[in-house]
DNA sequence: AATGAATGAGGTTTCATTCAT
DNA sequence: GATGAATGAAACCTCATTCAT
């Protein structure tokens, strides 16, 4: 395949994948038919088929792409940062930045993922793992150097963080009008992690 | 309607919502035919339709009746108890011994739920709030009383307390062979956010 | 389930089989969709599928239901006769009969059913070596009498005859203004097979 | 066009045929994509649209080759055979030589050819009128001669003998394990319609 | 002549729901 | 209230064919 073939190959993949976020963050997955994705990457719907097995997995493909995507920048977004808290505080607001700025994606990866059959049941989530990872390997990077607590697991409170973040963008994304901004959300979240994690220094030691 | 009618209506009411429970369970809401229920319950399919409006409305039922069961046990958990703090640690505990104890209960909450549409996207989750609302007062009480600092957002950490404790039970159910037992995440979450949140006085010694 | 009950339900399987058998033969089985064979039994697309597994199988009960009673008539056929001889001769009338008096099973039975994949492939066709073994007692029987050669193989001539009956039949069928009548035909093929495999005695002249 | 190039467009267009002849064997006509006959063929997809005008038309033209062939082989296998009976036989023999030569070709033949809607309902099968038509000529060759009995119907007759072959032959094709050769099959069919057709003259043992 | 990416029509089947009994 | 046979809408995907290069 020449060069321009695959350009153009990879361009039309993503045409319909952009398309995809496009009309399933609109109308659901279950509510969007194929020839809606078609019709809305100006394609033919089998052509669909040429870059996807299925409808699944187009949303899979879609899950796979944008959380690398994530997995990426959140390894860029902690790289100059040297205190494993801070990084901490970043994640949650690049997490939070993420879901703001790109809602029709957040909206898919967030609430229609859930909605999948496939994804839940047979498709093993791995790129959401190595998200989580990155939050594990810094809470473990905090916990050698003394500035997080020996007695955190990282692999409940990689969870637990990522599932309060999660939550509450989920709810962000499903209530138009939502109280709170997402960014002040963040922030909350990482503070509370973070004093709940770190160990207390020469000063009156907590003895829990 | 006599009070032998109006326990045979409950009965069978209640028949069929223990039934769709098992059957949600094994496989799945979307792939439970109403028919699977109708078998499961031994009653005829019709009749699920003289007590639910729809599938949909089972699936809702089977949430407002669990979840009113879990919101009047949650607030009997902390009833005798006066800490706030403590008082999360045993909310915590409890939700997942609640998870560990019906685990087909808690695989219908927790993941056929969010694959409905129609739950999502159209159902209010009034109980969900009430629920989380538990742990809202908790926070305001301990605010008041001085225990928990005051920049603490009742709002954003009730929901992302839930949303910690959630994405290990969900993480818990989809994983047969977890790593980790749900009495030590819950004890491990509390920890953590009983210390994220607390105020930091002249206290010496947090009793958590 | 109540005799009514079971006579409305077999009556209902019975009306969609014959309305397949018309939709069948005017337009071919691949040429047919569901919703035809629906509309000409008068009952919904659905329906079919609570007496059918699927459209061929659909397909594949006709052959069973037409040639079960295929079976049954040309046992009837040959058995008030001894001479095995004439029992051939009756037998071939007898298919060609039915082939005229009932074409539209017969286009179904004898053109429509080839075109079928899953007949030719997956299906065992029994019943049609259920036929052909009629023929093939009656060759034995004659054999035994002394009335067939011995150097005869049942085996093979049950299925050379019933080829060269339904060759013939196969071609009346496709051709609309066919120049020989079917009861000739079968005349002629039972005279060639009766007298290629009779015994040759000390007479002469075959009455055949 | 050069000479070379007719001959580069013979060898490509056997190239699709042959390659033709073994994936619809293989996987039956409708199982098979007109793209796993380029792949087979190692030509482009569109490349066979050069050739043929349709998946139906490559069909077809198996058909028209293969029986072309047989054809002109059957006419020469009967050529040096002046008895008219002995040429029947010969024919049998030749026809079930070539099944079992050329398997594949015969179980498109035999076998997919009557799973195309096309071949049966739209298309002429000339080419097997003409096959017939050999044994047709050979019967009344005989009849003239005074061989075969005046009452035989070479229209009949014809048809008759082709259909017991090819019964036989089909069997053989879709039974892995078939009980009995062809070759056994050929003489017994041959032996049958000889015996079933000669004039009965004042001869007492035909001689075959 | 060769390519192969793009096209788009077409139909079986499922299953939630209804309603006559 | 209970039944369960009947209903019918709804959409994914395949693959023969085309045509710009």
């Amino acid at each position: 395949m020449s060069l321009a073939a695959q350009q153009r190959k990879h361009s039309k993949r993503q045409q319909i994948i952009d398309a995809a976020v496009e009309v399933f963050a609109r109308s659901g997955f279950h509510g969007s038919r194929v020839a809606d994705v078609a019709r809305e990457a100006e394609v033919a719907d089998g052509t669909i088929y040429n870059y996807f097995k299925s409808k699944d997995d187009l949303l899979i493909s879609i899950f796979e792409q944008k959380m690398g995507d994530m997995i990426q920048q959140a390894e860029e977004v902690i790289a100059p940062v040297s205190d494993p808290l801070e990084k901490l505080r970043r994640l949650a607001c690049f997490h939070m930045d993420n879901v703001e700025r790109h809602i029709n994606v957040a909206k898919v990866l967030q609430v229609e993922l859930r909605l999948s059959n496939t994804f839940m049941k047979e498709y093993e989530p791995v790129r959401l793992r190595q998200y989580m990872d990155i939050i594990g390997r810094v809470l473990e990077e905090g916990i050698a150097s003394g500035v997080i607590r020996s007695d955190v697991s990282s692999v409940i409170v990689r969870r637990a963080f990522f599932g309060a973040l999660d939550e509450i963008a989920m709810q962000w994304i499903l209530t138009p009008g939502a109280r709170y901004g997402l960014r002040e959300s963040a922030e909350q979240i990482a503070r509370v992690f973070v004093r709940g994690i770190q160990a207390t220094g020469p000063r009156v030691s907590p003895s829990v």
